[in-house]
DNA sequence: GTCAAAGGTGTACGGCGTACACCTGAGACA
DNA sequence: TGTCTCAGGTGTACGCCGTACACCTTTGAC
């Protein structure tokens, strides 16, 4: 067998190993992750790697396949549901679970659905998702209808939630009254009510978990007082 | 006054009118509808203009302003709700108009929530969202968790409907048909529900516009039966 | 020891957003 | 009517981007 050498097992200077569809796809992921879906580019991924540009793509097709692979990376970091543990329960974590995984990666929130060729994760995920509902007594329809309106919710949250310049419920505050201050005064008498809501957010704070929460509670009751109605194949109203 | 030339008011050869603000972000949100993000660019945007490329420059700041005008012609096209009709149906059709909307310019979706700048319409659109629900009788509370959670809602399918490849029923059985026929063989043993999905929409059809429906009602409902505990302010769960 | 295949390199091309200096023509005012 | 000003349009150029293509180097099987 060749002898290792004793030096550095990371990858450094003349020696480093060779390079794998994995080590690419993980420090996409990381640099997505740093500086966004506009600092990913091939030249500064390559440099991270410490590798010429074109040596990426001998482990990608092209930009669109390391996409495709940095989602399904994402997709694995989702929770599985699982019909044992109970529909709602399961439905729940997993909503969760997935949300995490959008705020952990933002870049990551328009992509997830948007892939031509869904990953092997993304396949699984979807499977155990369909295998818990209709494996919980739900019929065919139903289980399509709870997938969307859910899955609707969350990413519509993670979007939103992207969005907002603030992390926690104190710095909300604190952006709500520089908005205030940043605005033209003939906006806050042409907004009354949007005017109140950034007063009230400021003053009382806002916190994404608890509104996450909410909705999440708000869509999953729906649902479970729906349930027995769907079961029959109502069609919708 | 300067006479006009009789010939062609419409501009072309060596006569056209001077640009302004809202011809190019005109042109721009016709130029994104047609060929997506990706193709909007200054260089093609000009052209169809019949300018050089840096003449936009002289009516937008940069491609990111172009965006935040771009994204308020959108909202503008979002129907205002009103208290008036009753926060129900005016809430409803609000959503159903974001979505047709978002729908139109399915480039948008990512962006109409993300503006550092919200522009005149967007602002008008969120107050009066606010204004009819807080006229409505709804709690400050109440209300934001309303617009997040419906806005989510609507996001989120707006989002979904994009990816997939479909528009019609009818075409969402041949798309089902024809990824069948492109997975692995083994693709189909490891994901039983899903295949069990795939094949039953391509069976049935899938019908986005009462797939919306059901959703949106099933969160409206929700929000109606929740009101009163929500009118009282409780904390959240 | 030989050799094919896999992995890494170097160069180059067309497209992007846009900075900067320049030219032009329309409207204001004498 | 002649002049001036300055907003609007132009041309050139720079440094990014993704990636095609030809080339060299290393690896592992025989």
């Amino acid at each position: 067998m060749t002898a290792q050498p004793p030096a550095a097992s990371r990858p450094r200077g003349r020696e480093r190993a060779r390079l794998n569809r994995e080590t690419v796809l993980a420090e996409a992921l990381a640099l997505a992750d740093a500086d966004g879906l506009d600092g990913l580019g091939m030249r500064p991924l390559s440099q991270r790697l410490g590798v010429v540009p074109m040596a990426l793509y001998k482990h990608v097709a092209n930009k669109e396949d390391l996409l495709d692979g940095m989602i399904d990376l994402v997709w694995a970091e989702v929770e599985m549901p699982d019909a044992e543990r109970g529909w709602r329960t399961s439905m729940g974590d997993r909503s969760r679970s997935l949300r995490q995984a959008l705020k952990r990666h933002p870049w990551a929130i328009g992509l997830m659905e948007a892939r031509l060729r869904p990953g092997f994760a993304n396949l699984a995920q979807h499977n155990a998702m369909m295998g818990c509902l209709r494996g919980s007594g739900f019929s065919f329809r139903t289980t399509v209808h709870v997938t969307s309106t859910l899955d609707a919710f969350v990413y519509g949250f993670a979007l939103q939630e992207r969005s907002l310049p603030f992390d926690t419920a104190e710095q909300s505050g604190d952006v709500a009254e520089q908005k205030l201050q940043d605005a033209p005064p003939e906006a806050a008498a042409a907004f009354p009510h949007l005017l109140e809501v950034v007063r009230e957010l400021g003053a009382a704070g806002y916190d994404y978990d608890t509104e996450f929460e909410t909705g999440l509670a708000l869509v999953l009751d729906a649902v479970e007082r729906l349930r027995p109605e769907w079961r029959a194949e109502l069609p919708s109203p």
